[in-house]
DNA sequence: GTCTATAAAGCGATAGAC
DNA sequence: GTCTATCGCTTTATAGAC
């Protein structure tokens, strides 16, 4: 059962997706949501808050879809081998689900076009608003040492740090890549490609790490 | 001796640096140069003409501290060792050379910072402006090419698509990391640090490809 | 909670004098 | 080339009825 307001945190993403954070017109908000312009007022306040409320509204459905998991989701069926059972890790190659895992980033579905670009706003419009920072240094710690972990199995008693810098390479790549996709300079093919190269280039370097840790006289 | 043309365009680079290409005014722009609101009109015909000729301008002004050279240039003194003759290649490790080239985007200079923000925007508000997008890729370009160009002399017989790649990711990975930098999010030694890991790793890659082209058999 | 109507402000753009 | 003054549209935000 939606209510009105989730309506129009539905809209607002929307609209992002298509005008940006800054093109955003309230009143277009409200026609996309069929409501009027004073509701929206109403239940967020002001313009500022709306787009708060949206942003917090569309990191949320990330961690669902990112995530695979819960009932009601949209599956993320990656460009990989069949279906899985439900809630079940691939058992195979670590290194293949961190790829798959980044690769849902540029699934040509509604909700990842629209998260995307409103986080590409987000990023980018935090350059100019210092108060939309913390929710996005917040966002970027989760999904780096969510990386991370997924990096640690490529091989044993590869330090912590190496991981985290590895995988904040990876992360940033991905956000790059993201936005060269959206813009349409970039085919998901050709960002697909570049990823998995960039994760066997880190994987290796990893691995050499591992090497030197292990026996430093190497 | 500027013309109030150029004092124009140099304070739009400035408002553009920290209120964002969405952001600028023309007003607050003519305020910046000391010339009215009328005289930026007559000189740029409206608000786009004035965003075009800037973003030119900044690109202009980017190719100047980029590619070390000409007179009158901000020297671009990078964080590795002592000067160097004007006009001379570094002699050592082409992958310190590269280094250098990519970590001039990190430097706290009022222009490279102007420089940085405005091509940030320029590409954030490529997703939304399509008439963005060939310059953004025409650039993109360029800059993919110099990097690969840098990335050869790691070693021999690497092929051509294989540089182009390696460019193309840590050219992405500059982007990103130049956001981070500007956002706060990142401190420019951390960027520096991440930088010079990918590029290790990248060329490590390379090398790794260089063989196998070279003797299959392996 | 939701609407219609309207106030208030912001901002791009032009007219016309010098 | 450069200025002052102003027009007119767009967009945010509020008042007040239901």
């Amino acid at each position: 059962m939606k209510d009105r307001k989730t309506v129009i945190l539905e809209a607002a993403a929307r609209v992002i997706a298509c005008r940006g954070v800054r093109g955003l017109r309230v009143e277009e908000v409200a026609a996309e949501a069929r409501v009027s312009k004073a509701l929206v007022y109403y239940h967020f306040k002001d313009r500022a808050g709306l787009l708060r409320r949206t942003l917090r509204f569309v990191g949320d459905r990330a961690e669902r879809y990112t995530r695979g998991g819960g009932p009601g989701d949209a599956a993320p069926r990656g460009p990989g081998p069949g279906d899985l059972a439900p809630g079940a890790r691939v058992p195979g190659d670590p290194l293949r689900e961190l790829e798959r895992r980044l690769l849902l980033e540029f699934q040509d579905l509604p909700e990842v076009r629209e998260n995307s670009t409103a986080w590409g706003e987000l990023r980018a419009s935090a350059v100019f608003e210092p108060e939309l920072r913390e929710e996005l240094a917040r966002a970027g710690r989760e999904w780096v040492r969510e990386i991370a972990d997924l990096l640690g199995p490529v091989g044993p008693a590869v330090p912590d740090a190496a991981l985290v810098s590895a995988a904040e390479r990876l992360t940033v790549l991905v956000e790059g890549l993201s936005t060269r996709w959206l813009v349409g300079l970039l085919p998901a093919g050709h960002a697909a490609e570049l990823l998995r190269g960039a994760v066997a280039a880190e994987a290796e370097g990893l691995r050499r790490a591992a090497v030197r840790t292990a026996c430093p006289a190497a």
